[in-house]
Order: C-alpha cells, then sequence, then structure tokens
DNA sequence: CTCTCCTGGTTGCGTGCGCACGCACAATAG
DNA sequence: CTATTGTGCGTGCGCACGCAACCAGGAGAG
C-alpha cells in the first residue's frame, strides 16, 4: 500500500484532461469575448439561456439552474445586464416573490453579435482538435455524467443496486 | 447569417458539456476532498506534482506550469503548505534567484492519505459514468486540444501545415 | 569591475465568486 | 382572520485568484 503509484493513476486520466483544458480555454474565450465582443462569458452564458427561453423570460431560480453560474451569482450579473439595457427585471404577477429577467431587443442584438466570436474561439480553440466521434463520445459522456446515470444499460435494469459498484 | 439558430448551434454541444460538469463536480470533488483529507484541491494538486517530481522536489516556475494554477497562486499555496508542514521551501545553490518546493515526509503522507479520497470521488462522480472508449477518446481528445494539434497527423508535417495558424 | 538586460519570485490590489443570512411573499392550518 | 412553515431573491462578507508592479540575482558586453 506504500505503492507511490497509488498516489497518480492513469484511472484519473481523462478526468485530468478535463481540468486542464478547462483551465487553459475559459480564461482565453472570456478575453476574446470581451474584446471582441465587449461582453465577459458571464454575461453571454446568461444572455443566450434567456434567448432560448420561452418569450425570452425567466425566473431568477431557473435561471440560476441553467446556467453554469450560481444562483447568487445570476443575481448580480442580471443587475448589471439591465445596467446595460440587456434585460429587464420584472415582477412576476403571479408570484411577488420572484422576479423575471427578460432579454430586451437591445439584448439580442448583443447576443447575436456576440455568438459568432464565442462559437468561433470553440471551434478554434476546442472543436477543430478533435474529431467528430470523439466530439460525439465527449458529448454523450459528460451528458451522462452530469445526468448522474450510471453507464449506458443496453436493457434497462432499473435501480437494484444503489450502493456505490466502484469498478 | 442573421439566423436564429446562429446563436445555439450543437457545435459547441461538447464545450457546453464539459464546462457544466467542470461546475457542477470541482466544487463536489473539493468539498470531499477538505471534508475528508482536510485539504483543498489546490494542496492535492500541488502535492502531487511535486510527489512525481524527481526527489520530490521542484522550482516554483516548473510548479507553476505543470499545475492548473498559476505561478502567483503556486507561490500563495506554497506559503500554505510550508506553514503546514507538508513542503519546505528551500534555496537553490545552483541559483539564487529561484526557490525550491521539496515535498517533506509529513506531506507525502498527506497525500497518500487524500489520493483514495481523491480517486475515489472521481471514480464515483466521473469516470464510472463513462464507458471505457469515452475514457480514451476524452483523454485523447482533450490532450490533443492542448497540445494545439490539429486532428491526428497521418504524417509528421510539424510547423508549416496551410491550415489556419491562429496567434 | 560596472552597466545593462534578462529571468525567477513575491506582494499589493482589484475582481469574481459563492455561502450564510435576512427579508418579503405565498401557502396551509386552525 | 392569525399563526406557522416554506420558497424566492437580494446583500454583507470573506475567500481565491490573477495581473501588474516590484525586488533580487544571474549573464553577457565593454
Amino acid at each position: 500500500m506504500s505503492d507511490p503509484g497509488a498516489v497518480s493513476s492513469d484511472r484519473s486520466a481523462a478526468w485530468a484532461a478535463l481540468l486542464r483544458v478547462h483551465a487553459a480555454l475559459v480564461p482565453r474565450l472570456d478575453r476574446e469575448l470581451r474584446q471582441a465582443a465587449g461582453m465577459p462569458l458571464a454575461w453571454y452564458d446568461v444572455l443566450l439561456e434567456l434567448h432560448a427561453a420561452p418569450e425570452g423570460r425567466l425566473r431568477m431560480s431557473d435561471l440560476g439552474e441553467r446556467v453554469v453560474l450560481s444562483r447568487t451569482r445570476v443575481s448580480r450579473v442580471v443587475d448589471e445586464l439591465v445596467n446595460a439595457g440587456l434585460v429587464l427585471r420584472e415582477a412576476n404577477p403571479r408570484d411577488g416573490r420572484s422576479a423575471l429577467a427578460t432579454l430586451t431587443k437591445a439584448g439580442a442584438r448583443r447576443l447575436r453579435a456576440a455568438a459568432p466570436v464565442y462559437l468561433d474561439g470553440i471551434d478554434r480553440h476546442f472543436t477543430q482538435h478533435l474529431t467528430d466521434p470523439e466530439q460525439k463520445a465527449i458529448a454523450r459522456g459528460l451528458n451522462r455524467v452530469l445526468a448522474g446515470d450510471p453507464i449506458a444499460p443496453p436493457t434497462v435494469r432499473s435501480a437494484d443496486s444503489p450502493g456505490q459498484r466502484v469498478r
């Protein structure tokens, strides 16, 4: 058990690579986006989710769930966006507690201007270096990780072993 | 060009999944590591690289390059580790400018205690949800992204490939 | 030896971020 | 109606992080 190799197995090779790619690319993409589109990545993310929502409108909590930011952070980012005229903060007529964030025309325009910058960046720095099957594998696999599902069961074998089936 | 779909292409599906997985797992693994091993992820990362280095010794800059942290941050993390007795900060006899961080016995012990916690966490939250080929694809693909190489070069044609050589 | 340029490291400072808390409103019970 | 519990948001605070400025030591030219 004093095997030195125990601390650095390549079981974690994929995870290590993910960490490094994230660390390398996120700051770069953020910079490019700020410079070329004048908005930080957090703004883009929020605008994008609002754009995808029906009527460009979403409750704060729902926004927080979809976006990569914490709900707390969302509150502040929406502040900034309201201040920049890209989003409207409205009261929810159905529920006095909740607040609705709505994409403005200007917000949609800014998003549309920023999108090619971001997508191009992703292409140049990320997608371009991957083969098509790799992209599929990454997207499928990571989405399964997100869902917390075990490896694709060929037949639906439901939860009969709730314990950790490690290894 | 004003196609609304342009803002949300699935060209970026793999990238989006990567972002979400990172956002979901890093805090979780960090928490688990803090709770079970009493150290933040940054510590683990530094200890791991030192352990992998010859004699458990590394210059600050070299450490900064291997680790996911900036050199600035490394300096401070090493401070903390020295303070905790897990690392020694020594002068380099060959070069008065550089400082060497060296893993202590206690540091190696702490690392060995923490390793199973971290590796298990990666298994449970990440690897377990991926098939073997997916893991390989992710590791290989992402490492190619890191290297900034274009897709699988059949022949070793290095620097003067006609593709868009960004930067 | 001295002057100048380069390289390695640390530190002051601003920023981004999430947690813990508190307020306001909704929902339900009595 | 009032009382109690739950839910949705916003804010005070502290932490982690990186940039830019700074300081110290080496390398080479003269």
